[in-house]
DNA sequence: GAAAAGTAGTTAGGCACCATACTACGTGCA
DNA sequence: TGCACGTAGTATGGTGCCTAACTACTTTTC
């Protein structure tokens, strides 16, 4: 046909230790370059995943939030609120409502609305949606697990509990003003 | 009366090894739970550390794929060309050109005809650009360090290691089709 | 009981990234 | 020499998420 698909990020990309000492040198900061690989890898490692992840669900006609979203009704026996949605997803409300606007075109979803509270919207998980959870757990999970299969379970249990600690970590990005100076030990 | 996700992600969402095993067992897989909350938190991880990083530069005025653009470009001698670019930070030409279209509008690169190849438009990391990666190093890089500073250089070693092979695993999710095991239904 | 303040959900607009398709230029091959 | 074909960069339109502002409905307060 025409150009080229490039489907395939070839994502050697892997940025080197060497790399990131170079970048240190260059302004002589006194930080560890393995620190600073690590940050890089799991940015990486991240993105990667994202993007396979939405790929993995297109297979099955949603994107990783909707999936997301149809997991957690599935867990609170179908039905939730848009708030609490948001609240366990992590996202926001204005997020979940472009979800269930999409899910509900697709009938996998319903709003509903509340009697008690006036304002309240129910979203129901249907019988399409929960058996579209049906249909594509076993290929899913099988999946997830094929991608750690390398690890094992004691491996497994190792990389768990790190990346907890680089997970909390991450408000060091976000935290608000710290000294740049010397001083490097904080929280 | 802070539970919303403003732009500190207070992320306790932290899916636990109860659920995902809940979530194996309402269909009977046999899968490991520590897997599938293997896969969870990284995804989780990985999508917290991505806004992370775009609060993070944004402070700079950067954002995160502008700033690794301009990284790679200081790493290269201030010049590359876009194609390059697109190759080395793993994203295709087309976000390139927008990610350019900015930094030039801001000063921070300028592109310049090739000479030797007509279709070709290097892109040059001006002192503004150079100046601006000088200015941020410091607070980037202490930054990145306090997010794993809980880790001892062991454990940073250890952890590359383990991320490294799951990264490697992530292609199962994109695969074509597994053979794991003896599995194949629809399609 | 009615104005003020709070809350639930939605809308509007923005950013980063992508796939696709287009233009301009170079190259292979008859 | 000529022209199909490949390649470099760009424009267009779509997705997923965000923040901020809006509407509609409580709840509070006097």
């Amino acid at each position: 046909m025409n150009n080229e698909p490039k489907n395939k990020h070839d994502f050697d990309s892997a940025p080197s230790l060497d790399q990131a000492r170079r970048q240190l040198a260059r302004y002589s900061l006194d930080v560890d370059a393995q620190a600073v690989l690590v940050a890089a890898r799991l940015m990486e490692a991240g993105a990667k995943l994202g993007s396979a992840a939405e790929i993995h669900f297109g297979r099955f006609g949603l994107s990783t939030g909707r999936y997301r979203l149809l997991a957690e009704l599935e867990t609170n026996d179908g039905e939730l609120l848009p708030s609490q949605l948001a609240d366990n997803l992590g996202v926001t409300r204005a997020t979940v409502t472009g979800l269930i606007d999409v899910l509900e075109r697709d009938g996998l979803v319903s709003r509903r609305k509340s009697m008690q509270d006036g304002r309240q919207k129910a979203v129901v998980l249907t019988e399409a949606g929960a058996s579209k959870l049906r249909d594509m757990a076993p290929e899913h999970f099988m999946r997830l697990e094929a991608m750690v299969s390398s690890l094992s379970l004691e491996e497994r249990s190792v990389f768990l509990s790190l990346l907890g600690r680089v997970t909390e970590g991450i408000s060091a990005l976000t935290d608000e003003k710290k000294d740049v100076q010397a001083n490097s030990k904080k929280r």
